[in-house]
DNA sequence: CCCAACTGTGAACGGCGTGTGAACGACCCG
DNA sequence: CGGGTCGTTCACACGCCGTTCACAGTTGGG
């Protein structure tokens, strides 16, 4: 997921740990300045602005963010009880608030439902491996930038098997895993979508899949490096 | 002002405090056919509901302010630490939520926020992508500037697809969100409405709506990243 | 070097998901 | 009560896509 824009730099410890914990991908940022010039390629998932230690500078960050041509949504605030008085008609500055000291899980919930009420939902889910990506929220493949059109079930498989980059899966595996537990089919069905991937993905990537001889098939280099 | 629908009745102490001291307008509601037959002439203003003594029951009154043709808004949720886990995906059903104990403060600044949003609200009144834009205010369509003789189902549909465009969502996803969380009929029907769609899209702009085969739909061009 | 086992490949079949037209039923309005 | 609108459901046809098969190609061991 895109990173969450966070304010100040370096943020509360708390606030860090529990964006780690959630799995939340976020920079910090002290110079507004550096909102625009630092702003990742695919542009930021949001901001998270502490007023605990800074509340002018926190402040005049949530302005800047909001004033541009391009406002940041959402925009969640972070402030200790005695700053409640300050928010008062300021309420363009920000889309929700969360009261110091941080509880983690109202933290998360938070987030969550500004993620929601965006419209985007939960984060968009990103498998990747060199220069093969897999958006799962947009059933999108990408190889080197260019986009690739592949079908339901090549689709699945591939996810499948790029989850486990070096780990070989043997047909059974596959079909079990990928077409379901209760599948009963011919062992060859994985052979013949494997090679429509390698063909999807094109002579330079075909060999992202590796055969392994009398066992299955495998994604990616294998962890020994082999 | 008008009055505040608050639930249960009677509600806990420290909240009719916090509401009688900011000057809110309230009244106490424990069945939700009281919410429609109570309700007073000019309208309920909003709603706060308290999951802390009876949580089954508050979640079954959201849904009920919410499932309405006149959904209720803003909904401020109060609850518990303990019960944030069971926000999981039911993030449709509240615009707010609030932690017990209740700081005064907070609440207070919370109701602001929520009335000040739902007024000039930081939700945009406009959903444009490429040739098509829809306003949400006026509940009108434009393609290329011809306006779009929509119907109620056919225009939330196309409002929520194209809130986000290049997500793909399940038939049944759309049927939870755009026809309601609890309702039960046939998968076809969305694909009905997504034909009716396509045809007064046009010929030329009908291929806004992809179909995923396999999977569902999705609403433009599938944009990488987000 | 030879053979057996395994895998890649092209083609063909068949199922199933989707598009489409039409009909039904609920609801509103005159 | 009758006409119109709108949402839902149904039946059917089309075409994509998953599966299978036969055969050629490749690998590795004896």
């Amino acid at each position: 997921m895109n990173p969450l824009l966070v304010f100040p730099d370096p943020p509360p410890p708390e606030l860090t740990q529990c964006l780690d914990l959630g799995g939340w991908a976020w920079k910090a940022i002290d110079d507004p300045e550096r909102a625009v010039s630092d702003e990742p390629d695919e542009g930021w998932a949001g901001a998270i602005v502490s007023a605990d230690t800074d509340p002018d500078g926190a402040m005049g960050m949530c302005r800047r963010l909001r004033s541009g041509e391009m406002p940041l949504e959402p925009l969640l605030l972070l402030l200790g009880g005695a700053q409640l008085a300050d928010l008062d008609s300021r309420y363009d500055l920000f889309d929700d608030f969360c009261l110091m000291p941080i509880r983690p899980a109202e933290l998360e919930a938070r987030l969550q439902h500004l993620f929601w009420r965006s419209g985007r939902g939960t984060r968009p889910e990103l498998v990747e491996y060199g220069p093969l990506a897999l958006n799962l929220e947009t059933y999108q493949a990408v190889v080197d930038g260019q986009p690739l059109d592949l079908t339901y079930m090549e689709y699945e498989l591939l996810k499948f098997l790029a989850s486990s980059p070096g780990k070989v899966f043997t047909r059974e595996t596959l079909l079990s895993r990928v077409w379901g537990y209760d599948y009963y089919g011919g062992a060859r069905t994985v052979d013949v979508h494997v090679r429509r991937l390698r063909a999807k993905l094109g002579e330079k990537h075909a060999g992202l899949i590796h055969t392994v001889r009398s066992v299955g098939y495998r994604f990616g280099q294998s962890r020994w490096g082999i």
